[in-house]
This record gives C-alpha cells, structure tokens and sequence, in this order.
DNA sequence: GCAAAAGTGTTGGAAATACACCCATGT
DNA sequence: ACATGGGTGTATTTCCAACACTTTTGC
C-alpha cells in the first residue's frame, strides 16, 4: 500500500498557488518543417539562438504565448520564419526532459509541418534560415536531433496512412514525383508499375489533362490530388491485425 | 512579405526573462487509464478537485514537478492513485487550448496506461475513484470527454499494430478472453475462427498447457504472450499503403 | 442428453508482388 | 538512331472473409 499523501480538494485560488510556487516551466513549440527538393527531403533548420549552442543547428521554435493555443503558437512560428500560412501542419508529441533546454525547465510540443518548397520560397533567411538535407549527422542544439528522428518516423507511418504527402508537391505533379516522394521519405525503392496501380485503384488522383514540359524524355501527365474523392471514401469495416 | 519582427538572439538571461513574463503557463499530465472488466473496457476516474467541476467526474492528472520528467510524473500520478508502477503508459499527445482550464493556463500532456484489473485491485478510493465504463455521455470536467475520446481512437489504433493488448488481461488468457478484449476495444464483432487463425499464424502465443477452470462449458486453453518472439520478428520490408 | 462454447479446414475472391514489352520525346 | 523514362498487362502468390460441423465439459 502506497503512503503516499494525496492532493486535496482544490479551488482556483489554490491551484493557481500551487502553480506560482511549481510552474516556472516554460512551453515551447518546435517546428519540424520537411520539404521536397532535388528528390531529397529537406528540413528547414536554422543556427540556434542560444549562445550555448553557437554553431549548431536549430528547429523553428518558440515559447508559447499565455493567450495563444498550441496550434497557434505553431502557426505563429511557421509565419514568422517563413511568410507562409496556408500550410500542413500537426501536433507530434511533447518533449519534456528536465535537462533538456540549458537555460530552464522548458517543455515543448513538437508541430511537423509540410511544404512545397518551389511555391513558397524563403523570404527571410535570418539566422542562416535554410533547407536542410536529411542526414545522420547534423550537430544540433537542444534535443533537436531526437524530435526530428521522432517526427521522421512519424511522417513515415503518417504517409502510408493518409494523403498528405501532396502537401511537399506542387498542385500538379508527375506520377514519377510523386514516386520519388514515398522513396525519399520512406527511404526504400518502389517498383514503378505496382506503385501506379496502387494508386489509380485508390481513386485519389485527377488527370489534368496537361504534360511534364522540358524533360528530355517522354513527358508524363500531370495529377492533381483530388480531396473529394478522397473524402467520400468509406473507412475500413474490419479489423487489420499487423504486428 | 510578412512584416512581424524576429526574435533576436537570445542567452541564457534573455530566455529566463522571456518565461518570466511570458511564462506562467501550468503544465499538468492527465492519465487515461483503461482497464477491462466483464467484457467492458474501463477507464479509471475520480471527482473532480475543482469546485467549478463539483459534481464531474474527472482523469487522473496533476501538475507536473519542475524536476520531473514528463514521464515520470504521470508514472507519479499513476503511483499516487493505485499504488501501481509496473504498467504500461506511453503519451499520447498534448492539449493546449487557452480556456481550457479554469483556472489559469493549463497546458496538459494526454498519457494512456493499459492494466489489468484483477491484477491490481486499488487500494484507495479517494475521490471516488472507480472504474468507469466507456459510454457517450459521462458528464466530464475541463476537456476530460475530448481527451479521453482522443486516447480511445488511439488505443483502438496501437492495439491493432503493438501486442500491448495483453496489459489489459491476466498473465494467462483465453482466446476468447483475447476476442472479447478486441470486440470491446474495436467496438466491433468479429469472427472467431478467423481471430485465432490470425493470432496463431502471428506466433506470438504460448501454450501454457493449462486450462480454464469454473467455466460451464467446455474450458479453453490458456495462453501467455511471447515477448521473445515478438521482438524477434522483423518488420515489414514494403510499403503498405493504405489511404 | 442438453446447452454452451471450444476447436478445426476449406474455398473463393481480392490484393500484392514480380516481371517485360512497346511508346513518345529530346538529342 | 538512340537514350531515357512513360505507359501498360499478366501470371503467381499471399492474405482475408465467409462459412459448418464435431468435441468437450458442466449441469
């Protein structure tokens, strides 16, 4: 039997006591922003604010605002990096660590968020703002690293699950960019004629009637993703065991 | 082009000062913790601490210590409440809103936490604490209904693709125990034959070579996971996708 | 012997895989 | 003409869903 002593009935007035004597914690969000470039996924990292850290590089982040709600706090720090605001993005999981900020206890939700390079371009690149080639060895701050594997994975299973890779293409793509994406963000090779079948039986894509134009080859068509069709799909009836 | 002003780069100090202003943000965990009791899932909850939720009934959180890890203050919490450390918990994800809580600006971090009943009967009944059965309307305080609606659309997800199931029976379990466990998870029927087919061509039971007792009808055999065996198996190597 | 659930196999269809050839374009 | 990737079809296999009868126990 546990001797612990358990918490009393509150009202307001203890809680917020008991915060001003416990809740000096700081909460951040922390964006990890992919994009699609060249065939290669890419992170938008920049060099870290905190003189502990000079040199290494940093996820898009910032404490959270006592009159902001999480996803706003996300989309806050998305808009002041970048300019954009009309983006994919989600809610990972939350980071917590005593030891991991050096300057306090801060906790911070990791956001994954996915853009089309091509369309947005940066506008502000300060503190040597810029896409960031995927890689085992980046020397960040914090425990950037880790939230970054982390929403990599995420990203991986996410993918395979719902249709928001589009997000990292323009509106109109080739089946082979499209192809090149899962590859890139799956890290595995697909077979081309399986990977098409896949994903006309799935009913997702619309032909745009229009070509791939300055390729030195045949061109392809271009696919839109079409939401609608998308949307009145009926969800699975049964139960798939998988692991 | 956006016209807001970046942050500038920080120290230490300037960080410290920033949360002090800007920093008085509670941070708590909330433990959703399902149980499975006569072929009903169960979620653990208590009166609610606050006199505004006189009457509602309420998870199990508290405000998380400045110098613990997330993780180990629901593991705190869990341990406060029932006296039980040797459970699976994992987080499931944040919520944020700023009207959340009435009180003050409460940042909560969602845990869900797998036991099995018999196994650990509670040993206090603060708050009324008690084991619940799932149903659509249960009269919640804060966003409790919205968080536990969250962390059963997870569960029914993570059971269909970790064995994390097993935490919620017995050490030794039917099959139909296992069926059952599923069918009320899911909210769904399925078939019997087809259930243990797929159970046994995962590889992941053991024969106990004992059998059920007490029971008026014919007694099934008794099972336990094989955790050995489950690790041991490798992952898929394709892609599945499935939108 | 009767009720109740355990235990067991087969079959048809759907989906996944592996694989090879012709086609359209730029150079 | 040739190099490059686009576009298509088929055979095989694997997985899933549907389904019925016999067996063992308690009462």
């Amino acid at each position: 039997m546990s001797t612990e002593k358990l918490p009393k009935r509150k009202d307001i007035k203890a809680v917020l006591k008991q915060l001003e004597s416990d809740g000096l914690i700081g909460i951040s969000v922390d964006c990890v922003i992919f994009g699609f470039d060249e065939n290669e996924l890419k992170v938008l990292m920049i060099k870290s604010d905190l003189k502990q850290f000079e040199g290494k590089w940093s996820l898009l982040g910032d404490l959270v605002h006592r009159d902001e709600d999480l996803d706003q706090a996300a989309y806050r720090v998305l808009k002041e990096r970048t300019g954009m605001d009309d983006v994919y993005l989600e809610q990972v999981r939350s980071f917590g660590d005593v030891i991991r900020h050096p300057a306090a206890r801060v906790v911070t939700i990791a956001y994954c968020s996915l853009i089309n390079i091509q369309q947005h371009r940066l506008q502000k690149t300060d503190n040597e703002l810029h896409w960031h080639k995927l890689g085992p060895d980046m020397d960040m701050a914090f425990d950037h690293q880790l939230i970054l594997n982390v929403c990599h994975e995420w990203l991986q299973k996410r993918v395979q699950e719902h249709p928001l890779g589009f997000s990292l293409l323009p509106q109109k793509f080739s089946l082979r960019e499209l192809q090149n994406l899962y590859e890139a963000i799956l890290g595995i090779k697909l077979d081309r004629r399986n990977f098409r079948k896949k994903f006309f039986s799935m009913d997702v894509l619309e032909d745009t009637n229009e070509l791939e134009y300055d390729v030195p080859h045949r061109p392809g068509k271009l696919y839109k993703f079409n939401y609608i069709k998308y949307k009145t799909k009926e969800g699975r009836k049964f139960m798939r065991l998988d692991f």
